[in-house]
DNA sequence: GTCTTAGGTTGACGCTGTCTACTTTGCGAG
DNA sequence: CTCGCAAAGTAGACAGCGTCAACCTAAGAC
């Protein structure tokens, strides 16, 4: 009995259940998107009774938050890992350049994060803080810019610019992980030389790096 | 019997049932959310049986491809509604304006074309059509700015430009309507400013209206 | 010893989309 | 006028879903 068990490993019961679930979960929202996540298929896959997950998720909101506030928190880490250097600047491109490329390298958790409905954000206040201080990253790194001085008015500019770069970034990244830029056929090197071309037309916008007057 | 059926005018059952049933799912979705769409619903609403909307639609991803569609071609007309000038600048900036416009105006709309993932495009071509049609009047738009000359190096220029622009209008757009910003707590001021701004600083990045070199 | 409690199981309910079969209705061919 | 036929609506069934409730079980706490 217990080598049988032992034997289908397959549907040996994991000892952390609760992570097990996340895990799984994951995988199914990666192959068939965030709709087709079933509690009931979580709990067949890993061999349990279709109530076991309910055990330590209350509803199907409730994983699905923790997996969206664990992609914000794994967010928020890419952009903060790279040392802030004495060249803002470059800094700032640098950061960029990670926002993107969390979103190409991790598509599923952008989408969840900024793609899907969250599920009722007030009750779930900790996902919210970690977007906040995402936000926060790039308005202080726009802030270090030698071009933005102090004062309210600069700090409202500021602010007016790191929406304006954010909502920039997010756009690409939104677009370049949608379905509707994939069916417009348009030549592949436009993808490839999109994340350059759109930091520099970002650079140039906030008068940074020598291509302003 | 006619009156009573006359008399229950809620119940009574409409004359073009396929067009009511996109009307009753607008509002479901408007109201609850796309998740929420139910057809068993809408035949609720309509006082006709579950089974009346699948005479008219083959499954629920048909009508909401359908209403999908629809939003792309007022989108699309909704773009295209400005006259030409012999200002390409300031045609540009009205397109601009008429995007957010219209993303402000018919949240719903845009967020199912933008925001939500569509039901398999491959399977509803005209809906892709309206999406390119959409593009290829920003294009186009941008195609006419005298600082961009021809040749296929400033047509590669002008479709990067064009995704840049796309990507921050749709960024905007999509950041403004999504649950986000909304619990940032940013002041009010910069919501108010953000579409001026955002124009403002594409303007700068393209090199268009005195602010380029 | 008993008692509590977290974790897992089983069963049920109402909801959904969708398949199938049946009935009604309207309309043109003969 | 009748017949036939196709379109539109109805009714029933099935499986899958989330979720509520009851039950079981094993590990500690006292």
């Amino acid at each position: 009995m217990i080598s049988l068990l032992a034997m289908s490993g397959k549907k040996a019961k994991p000892a952390n259940l609760r992570e097990a679930c996340i895990r799984e979960a994951l995988s199914i929202i990666e192959r068939s998107g965030v709709e087709e996540l079933s509690l009931r298929e979580v709990a067949r896959r890993l061999g349990v009774s279709h109530q076991a997950p309910y055990k330590h998720f209350p509803s199907r909101d409730h994983i699905l938050a923790e997996i969206v506030a664990r992609a914000f928190e794994s967010f928020a880490q890419y952009l903060d890992a790279r040392p802030q250097t004495d060249d803002p600047d470059a800094d700032l491109g640098e950061m960029g350049v990670a926002y993107l490329g969390y979103a190409q390298a991790h598509p599923l958790q952008y989408r969840l994060m900024f793609g899907t409905p969250l599920p009722d954000p007030r009750k779930h206040p900790e996902m919210m803080k970690k977007a906040r201080h995402a936000f926060s990253l790039l308005r202080d790194g726009l802030r270090r810019l030698p071009s933005k001085g102090q004062g309210p008015e600069q700090e409202a500019e500021v602010l007016q610019d790191a929406l304006f770069i954010w909502s920039t970034l997010h756009g690409l990244a939104s677009l370049s992980g949608s379905s509707v830029l994939r069916t417009l056929d348009l030549p592949p090197e436009l993808h490839e030389n999109a994340i350059s071309h759109t930091l520099l037309r970002i650079g140039t916008g906030i008068g940074k790096g020598g291509a302003g007057p």
